[in-house]
RNA sequence: GGUCGCGUGGCCGAGUGGCUAGGCAGUGGUCUGCAACACCAUCUACAGCGGUUCGAAUCCGUUCGCGACCUCCA
């Protein structure tokens, strides 16, 4: 099997995936605000990063995977002036803050279960490291790269670049950041308008507040991550994701925490996913563009012709790689959910098929060129291209016209077991489930006895009536060689 | 304006020097009572211009178009 190469944003190629601390990887991953249901822009880092996670376990990697929930902190503007976004959100509602908070967290986990994502193994909650970030906040200051102003407390992005690189990730110059970032007219307590708060005090109406050396108050939003990331991995660990919007100032502030306050250089490897946009223009909340995942599951948008099911989301991300912008249109959606169809078909006729004595196509290029496109930092799409060369072998040895000997049988049985279902994490979106619904599988069979019955009559009107009928409740009916199948879609 | 990236066939989307990506849609056929599924065949491509090379979608230059970040954003 190839060695696993992952693009790290901040070396800008590909480098050969090797972990601090063998076998075990430490992966972390920004994760959501929740103020508000998570949109469909959100699924890529998740499904992306989902993706990792399955692939590096699989790989036989001990994974430890932490994902935060950002709860305070994170504000509505600018670092400065704006309002935290759960409080405006809470206003909004008129409910408390932490009401908003467990709402969405709850609704982003919900989401996220039907995404088939895994869950984290640690999901760290900024407002619950206070403590933490109390800390780190104190060595930043104690090693001179922070300063105090009317309580609160800013990060010294100049002095820091005299000994560091501020802007290594993203590949900026500090004199471009400085001369670019934007003026805050005077009202601003930072030195320097590149500067960022670590620690902000609390308006008096500020219900989210926490006592600090400095001031009641909270912490800065880049914080967070730094201060988690260096409690549940370490103070040097191999994976940090996100998407590219975060690259920076949030990553590139982490870095310079991380080192301001540890002197080490906290990340390995970083790796960022591309956007989701629609109509060529990124999805986002700031933007007003975007449909959530409850609303793709619905089909209740004006943008969304049909319900998408969660695995046609998913297969529609993964058909992509992460790297890559990806578009969102009906028709995309459209052709994900039957190419899925196509695909998870063929899953299920490969387990049906009979071995012969010799195989009378080569499967041999298959599984490498899969596991070599997984190990190609991430290549989903290249590795389901591969599984329908496959598809397309099955549907032909199920209809005779090829053979698989046991052995290539079962080793394309393995494959499809391995990537379709467990690194893809792809599923049977199968709702009624008809094992435990008897009378169901009870009346279809009264039902398609009839139907045939009436077949023999050539009593065509009929048949197809029945079949129109159902396809009214979304029972689809084939007839097969073998005979009638039916099955039932969401 | 600065930094970075992208532009592939009707649509989506891989590929980074020579070999059919793949999916969806289309067309013709096989199968079917008719469908659906499936199979076989088939079609359309690398933004423009210039250069390097035996050979470029792929490297270099340039023009045009689009986007991301530089405010919050997955």
């Amino acid at each position: 099997m190839a060695t696993l190469e992952i693009y790290n944003s901040i070396a800008r190629e590909k480098q050969e995936f090797k972990p601090l601390n063998h076998p075990y990887v430490g992966l972390y991953v920004c994760g959501p605000t929740v103020y508000g249901e998570a949109h469909l822009g959100h699924s890529r880092p998740y499904v992306t990063f989902d993706l990792v996670y399955r692939y590096l376990t699989f790989l036989g990697y001990k994974v430890r995977y932490v994902r935060n929930i950002t709860d305070v902190g994170h504000l509505v503007n600018d670092a400065d002036e704006g309002e935290d976004k759960i409080a405006k959100q809470a206003r909004l509602e008129r409910v408390e803050p932490m009401e908003v908070v467990k709402r969405y967290a709850d609704s982003f986990h919900d989401n996220m279960d039907q995404l088939n994502t895994l869950r984290p193994s640690i999901e760290p909650i900024a407002s619950g490291h206070i403590i933490e970030q109390i800390e780190m906040i104190k060595q930043i200051l104690d090693n001179g790269y922070g300063y105090e102003k009317n309580g609160s407390v800013y990060f010294d992005v100049e002095k820091y670049n005299k000994d560091h690189h501020y802007g290594k990730l993203s590949g900026r110059k500090i004199e471009d950041i400085l001369e670019n970032t934007r003026s805050l007219d005077g009202k601003s307590d930072k030195k320097h308008s590149a500067d960022f708060a670590l620690w902000k005090k609390a308006m008096p109406e500020h219900i989210m507040r926490w006592p600090s050396p400095w001031s009641d108050g909270f912490p800065g939003w880049h914080l967070e991550c730094s201060a988690m990331s260096t409690k549940y991995l370490g103070e040097q660990f191999d994976i940090h994701g996100g998407g590219m919007d975060l690259l920076f100032p949030h990553h590139e502030c982490e870095i310079a925490q991380n080192k301001a306050s540890k002197g080490i250089e906290p990340v390995k490897y970083w790796m960022h996913n591309n956007m989701i946009t629609i109509n060529g223009q990124k999805m986002g909340k700031s933007l007003g563009n975007f449909i959530t995942l409850n609303e793709l599951f619905s089909g209740d948008h004006k943008l969304v012709e049909q319900p998408y099911a969660p695995m046609t989301i998913r297969f529609f991300i993964l058909q992509a790689h992460y790297r890559s912008t990806v578009d969102f249109s009906n028709e995309a959606l459209q052709a994900a959910q039957k190419g899925l169809k196509r695909l998870l078909a063929g899953a299920k006729t490969l387990l049906e098929l009979d071995s012969s004595d010799s195989s009378s196509v080569d499967i041999s290029n298959i599984k490498p060129a899969v596991f070599n496109a997984l190990s190609d930092d991430f290549n989903s799409p290249i590795a389901i291209a591969q599984l329908f060369d496959a598809v397309k072998i099955i549907n032909s040895v199920k209809d005779g016209k090829a053979t698989l000997s046991k052995n290539d049988l079962t080793e394309l049985q393995d494959l499809f077991n391995d990537v379709v279902f467990t690194i893809l994490g792809l599923k049977e979106e199968s709702k009624d489930n008809s094992d435990n619904n008897e009378l169901v599988n009870g009346l279809m069979e009264t039902i398609i006895d009839t139907r045939k019955e009436l077949k023999a009559r050539k009593e065509f009107e009929l048949t197809d009536q029945i079949r129109d009928n159902l396809a009214k409740h979304n029972v689809q009916i084939k007839d097969t060689r073998e005979g009638t199948i039916w099955s039932h879609e969401k």
